[in-house]
DNA sequence: GTAGCATACTAAACCGATTTATTGGCGGTT
DNA sequence: AACCGCCAATAAATCGGTTTAGTATGCTAC
């Protein structure tokens, strides 16, 4: 028997599984279901409503284990608690590591989220926020994603860099990050270095490979073009890293260093370096980009330009959540900088010296 | 000004971002809201209705984009179409894994999905399936977590490993992994070998403990207590690992293997090891556990029993979604066993000759 | 002539809350 | 006695859909 027959009484249904509706409540009360409603949300209309009832209608509410259906709530106070992010993929480090702060923020203020992967799917990237706008999400999150088209919602995108209108963009002090990694590595005195830029879809690639090309001139210290590669596939895993460097060990052009897209692929590249012979700081240095949580626990350890991914997510959450409280024609800020830090670890060392 | 007049028209909603309503939309087509909702959802009522309307219905919903608010259809179906994740940390590469999978097969399916991460929490445990079935998922997948108390929706648990009526527990074959470990590193000739355990609260630690001890009785060799390490502490960073590896070289007793209790803890177990002086895997062999995806790309290589988190998670989703489409009456499984792999990699190796 | 039936719909209940406007009783003033 | 204001609530509208039961019309068959 799936529902109780109406004379069923409450303890009867709470026992069978059956949910405590408000309005059954009201009526083992004997009062209205506004009557209920009020007190239980304590809003401001229950003030005259008197103590004693008040905590008859608590008492029952939680004797009962009355837990408001919150999606009738929903429907109709217009409002649902609930935000969409979207990620290429859940399973990656970097998006791991901003999920886990926007998590923090999020449930902190009482907000639940859905996640979808995209995985790099044009069709998805556009059908995704859709649903999710469909599904009354308050707002979105985009990370490493570049969402076209205007959401009804506010947008924060970490690591967006579109100039879109309607969106709050979270992005790294790249010229900042890119003047880090090469200070440190002309300052060890590499001046032939190798570099692997992103794949052409990740939104930092562009603006990264930019701020790296600054930073080298201001170091001058040119690029050589047979010592620059770049990642191909949408995979996730340091095999990328490792295939490219393989290429550009192919041309049999010298370096003493490589600065990577990311930790992933630096990881790819180290593996790539060790099967041709060259020892890792000794004869090559390596320099990654995030300081995921495995970068620490590489061999060498990896020295790698950290981005504050969790504190990028964290703050994402913050920004969105702000922006779904203010009023609509308040304004929005269009883009929010973080620093990065060089976190100096085992895989970087003095040039060798040209023998 | 937030809600337009009375008398502004569909297409000026449309544009001031406002969105269809069913109501508005029948008004604007002349018909019924039930005629527009039966066409919509090619509802068997709709087979009275001729093709020519049908044809303007979808026309006139297609060109005000009409999205239907899924709020409203789901309190009245009493179907979300949305189900909940229970994971430790949402950044850690175990869940993640299992995450990717799950999410694979529920959004093909339509479904959303909440993830929330109580980071062993006694308390967030208890309250957040609750919290979830107040937002009225259809289901619910722990990941590594032991679930206490009854939910009134169906549970998958994977990794759970509690006898709980009403949950379906996805559990890898213990003992054929222990199994698989063991024979690999007697077959290599090694038999002083010291052991992982993990954190007392982590789901799989008994019975992956037990499984090592019958395994390792089989294979003749017996367990020197003075080698058997547990991890300590909630973190999920391969320091847990590395510091009862220091903790068991400290106490000076021989070993030639170590078997970790998964891939992380195996990392930082090297990591000691290599500061202790001893070679991987020329002195000592390390074993993980898991096959998460940094593993393949350590330095050296990790040898590691496989988990196929990826298809327990898909499994956990399929399992879960046929069990809410099943009339409640009906039976459903307890357990579902999924088989390990040994990966062998460059982390063990023949054990060095007693000199 | 009308019973029977298909066609093409619509009215209204319903899901489970929130929220606004309203009511009935009562004590105290003029 | 009429009026006011306050207290303690309640009735009813509402959110935006789905779904059941019903109705008006026209046609056929007997």
């Amino acid at each position: 028997m799936l529902r109780p027959k109406p004379g069923t009484t409450l303890r009867a249904r709470k026992a069978s599984g059956q949910s405590v509706s408000l309005k059954s409540l009201a009526e083992h009360l004997g009062l209205s279901q506004a009557a209920v409603s009020l007190v239980i949300n304590r809003s401001p209309g229950a003030k005259s409503i008197p103590h004693r009832t008040q905590e008859l209608i608590r008492k029952a509410a939680h004797e009962l284990n009355y837990r408001p259906n919150h999606l009738a709530r929903s429907l109709r106070q217009q409002r649902s608690y609930t935000i969409g992010v979207v990620v290429p993929e859940i399973s990656e480090g970097y998006a791991a590591l901003v999920m886990s702060g926007i998590e923090d923020h999020l449930l902190q203020e009482g907000y639940f989220y859905f996640v979808v992967s995209h995985r790099h799917r044009d069709e998805l990237i556009e059908e995704y926020p859709l649903l999710l706008q469909q599904r009354a999400v308050e707002g979105l999150i985009a990370v490493d994603t570049a969402i076209t088209g205007a959401a009804q919602v506010p947008l924060v995108a970490v690591s967006g860099h579109r100039e879109v209108p309607g969106v709050t963009n979270i992005v790294l002090d790249h010229a900042r990050a890119a003047a880090l990694a090469m200070e440190h590595l002309t300052k060890l005195g590499h001046r032939q270095i190798a570099f692997i830029q992103g794949q052409a879809f990740s939104s930092d690639t562009a603006i990264r490979w930019e701020s790296v090309c600054t930073a080298t001139k201001a170091m001058g210290v040119t690029i050589n073009d047979r010592l620059v590669g770049q990642l191909e596939g949408e995979s996730s895993s340091p095999e990328l890293g490792y295939q490219v460097t393989k290429r550009l060990l192919a041309l049999g052009e010298a370096f003493t260093a490589l600065f990577a897209f990311n930790d992933i692929s630096a990881i790819g590249a180290i593996q790539a370096l060790r099967e041709a012979g060259r020892r890792i700081p000794q004869d090559v240095s390596v320099v990654g980009f995030d300081d995921i949580q495995s970068a620490a626990f590489q061999n060498p350890a990896l020295t790698t330009v950290r981005q504050p991914l969790r504190e990028m997510g964290m703050l994402a959450a913050e920004t969105l959540l702000r922006r779904i409280a203010a009023p609509p024609e308040a304004g929005y800020p269009k883009e929010i900088v973080v620093q990065p830090d060089l976190i100096c670890r085992a895989s970087t060392a003095p040039a060798p010296n040209p023998s």
